[in-house]
DNA sequence: CTGAAAGCGCTAACAA
DNA sequence: TTGTTAGCGCTTTCAG
C-alpha cells in the first residue's frame, strides 16, 4: 500500500494541505468543522505524518543520539533508563548505539548521527575522536559528555561522578580494614578522564600512608581482568587487597577467583570495588567494600540539561558532578 | 556555523549540484578532473550529506528499528550484538529502544519508527499490539519478530528458539536427577508464544511421568520471582525442584535464596533454569541444570534475513528456529 | 559527460 | 480562517 501523504488527506477532506498541516500540528487556527473533517479523513485514510519531510523543512529532528562504549554494562543501561524516564517518550526518539570500545566505530556512529541531523548526542566516549567531536560542535551539533570527559578547546557540558574522591575513599577504607595486606590496583583507560582521575584518587590515599602498590592494567575489561588475576595470584601468593577501579573488572575477578581458589584461599584476596556488580550482596565476603554509583541519577541529570539546551536556553557550559557513596559489608 | 549543502559544494567546485551528487553517490559518469575538483571542495568545506533530504527524495531510509522489552537482560544485548556484528555498521543505523514491558510504550516506539520511515523493525514484542503491527505491515513496513511470535492473519518472518523442546528436556532432566522431590514451575507471559510454549514443554514432561506440579506466575520478572520465593518456601518447607522458565526469574530466585537460606537449606531448592544468568558457573550448586540459549546466533539469523528482505529478495515468510542445548553441572 | 529542472512531503509566510 | 506558494537538501530524468 502506498503511503498516505498530506495531499491525500487534503483532497479527501476537501481542504488545503496547509489546513491539514495546521490540525496535525495543532498550530494556527482552524474552524471546528474543518478540524473534524480533517481528523476524520486522517483516521479513515490511516495517515501518519512523515517526520523526514517535516524535519527537513523545519531543519530539525527529534533525534537524540546516545553513544555508549558497551551494552553489557548495567551502569550504562541505568543511565539510559534515567534519560528515557525523564522524557517519558514524549517528544524525542533516542538512537542508542554502542561503540564497542572502538574509536572507529564511535566515529562512524557520530557521523551517522550528524547526517541524521541529530539534535543532540549524549556521548560516553572511548576516546580518540576529540578532533572529530570538535568538528561536530562547529556544525552546531550539541554534544553532552557523560562519565568520560572530552578534552577540547571549547569546553562543553559534562555530567560525571566524583571519581577522584570516590577512589580515594575506597582506597582509604581498604587500607583501614586490611592494613597489613599488600595492595594492588587494577585500573585502565589511562587515556580517559575516568581512568586518570580514579587512579589519582587511589594513589593519593596510598601516598598518604606511604604504602607501596603494584598497578595492573585491565582496560576496564572483564576478560582481561579475569586473565590478570593469574598474574596477581603469582605475584602475591600470600594474598593482597585488590582495588578494582571499575565494576566490569570486578566481574572478571570474581569469575577467576571462584574458578581458581577454594573458599578459604579466596579470602586472601579481598576486593575493593569501584561500582557494583550483579549479585553484589551475595559476594560481600569477596567484596567487603565498594563504591555505589548512581547511574540512574546521572541519566536524569543528563536529561535535564538536554532539555534546557534543546529548548534553546543557551548558557555557559556546565559540569555537574554526582556524588557516590561508600558501602561497607 | 551554518551547515554546508550540496549547493555550496557545487558553487565552490564550479559544477552543478547534479555533478556533486554523482560523485558523492558514485553513480553515473563524471570526468576525473571534475571528480577531483568536487572531492577537494567537499574536503575543504567539510561537507556532509544530509541523509534526511536524501532519504526523503529516495523514499527510503537507512534506519532499522530494534525494539526489545528491556535493556537489563543480557539475552537481548547479545541479540543486538549479533545483528550489529553482521552488518559491521556498514549501511544501516539501528535505533534501539526498550518497551519496558509496556504495550503502550512499544506502540509509541513503533509509531515513531514508522514516521521515521524505518526500513525494517526487529521486534521482540511484549504483546497487545498485534492489530497495530498489522497496520504497519499494510503500510509496507517490514517487521521481523524475534523470540516472541506475533499472531496475525498474514504470517511474518520469525526467528525463535525451540522453546517447547528445550523446556521439555529441562524438565525431563530435573525429574531424573531429583526424582523424589516435589516440582514447581515458575512461569509467566501466558499471553505470549514464549510463555505458552515453554509451559507446554514442561507440562508434557511432567505428564509423561504422571507427576503433579504447582504453577507460579513470575511474569518473567526478577523482582516478582524474588518475592514469589517466599510463597514457594512456605508451600514446600521440605524443599522442591524449581523449574524457572526464564533467566531473569532465576536471578530473582538466587537473590531470594541467598538472602533467606543458609548453605545447607538452599540445597533443598535446586533450580532448573531456562537460560543463563551472570555467574552461572558459580551458582552451579543451586542451578544443577540449565538450558543454554544462543542469543548471539539469533541476532545473526535476524540480520541475515533482514539483509535478504531489505535488498528486495521477497519470498514466503519464514520461521527459523535456533536449537538450544541442555547443560549439566 | 553535464546541467536544468521537477519534485520527495512537509511547513510557514503571505495574501486573500 | 484559509489557500497559495516558495522552498528545506537532495536525486534523477531528460536534453544538450
Amino acid at each position: 500500500m502506498k503511503r498516505v501523504t498530506i495531499k491525500d488527506v487534503a483532497k479527501h477532506a476537501n481542504v488545503s494541505i496547509a489546513t491539514v498541516s495546521r490540525v496535525v500540528n495543532g498550530i494556527g487556527t482552524v474552524t471546528d468543522e474543518n478540524k473534524k473533517k480533517v481528523q476524520a479523513s486522517i483516521k479513515e485514510l490511516n495517515y501518519f505524518s512523515n517526520t523526514l519531510a517535516s524535519n527537513l523543512k523545519k531543519n530539525s529532528s527529534n533525534v537524540v543520539g546516545i553513544v555508549i562504549p558497551t551494552f553489557t554494562n548495567e551502569f550504562f543501561m541505568q543511565v539510559i533508563k534515567g534519560i528515557e524516564d525523564h522524557f517519558g517518550h514524549a517528544e524525542y526518539v533516542f538512537y542508542i548505539a554502542s561503540s564497542d570500545d572502538k574509536p572507529e566505530k564511535e566515529r562512524a556512529i557520530l557521523k551517522k548521527l550528524l547526517e541524521s541531523n541529530a539534535e543532540a548526542v549524549v556521548l560516553s566516549t572511548i576516546g580518540g575522536n576529540d578532533e572529530f567531536i570538535e568538528e561536530l560542535r562547529q556544525l552546531n551539533m550539541y554534544v553532552i559528555s557523560v562519565d568520560r570527559r572530552i578534552e577540547n578547546e571549547r569546553s562543553m557540558d559534562y555530567i560525571c561522578e566524583n571519581n577522584r574522591e570516590s577512589a580515594y575513599l575506597l582506597t582509604k577504607e581498604l587500607l583501614k580494614i586490611e592494613a597489613s595486606k599488600d595492595i594492588v590496583i587494577l585500573g585502565g583507560h589511562q587515556d580517559l578522564s575516568i581512568g586518570i582521575e580514579r587512579l589519582e584518587g587511589a594513589e593519593k590515599a596510598l601516598a598518604e600512608v606511604g604504602k607501596d602498590f603494584r598497578y595492573y592494567d585491565g582496560s576496564y575489561n572483564e576478560e582481561q581482568a579475569k586473565e590478570l588475576f593469574s598474574s596477581i595470584k603469582k605475584d602475591y601468593p600470600a594474598g593482597c587487597g585488590i582495588i578494582s577501579l571499575n565494576n566490569t573488572m570486578v566481574t572478571g575477578l570474581i569469575h577467576a577467583i571462584y574458578e581458581e581458589l577454594d573458599e578459604v584461599e579466596m579470602l586472601k584476596y579481598p576486593i575493593a570495588s569501584y561500582g557494583e556488580i550483579v549479585f553484589q550482596s551475595i559476594f560481600s565476603t569477596n567484596i567487603p567494600i565498594h563504591i555505589r554509583q548512581r547511574p540512574y541519577e546521572i541519566g536524569r541529570e543528563v536529561a535535564k540539561l538536554l532539555e534546557k539546551r534543546i529548548t534553546g536556553e543557551s548558557s555557559v557550559p556546565q559540569t555537574y558532578e554526582i556524588k557516590n557513596s561508600l558501602e561497607r559489608k
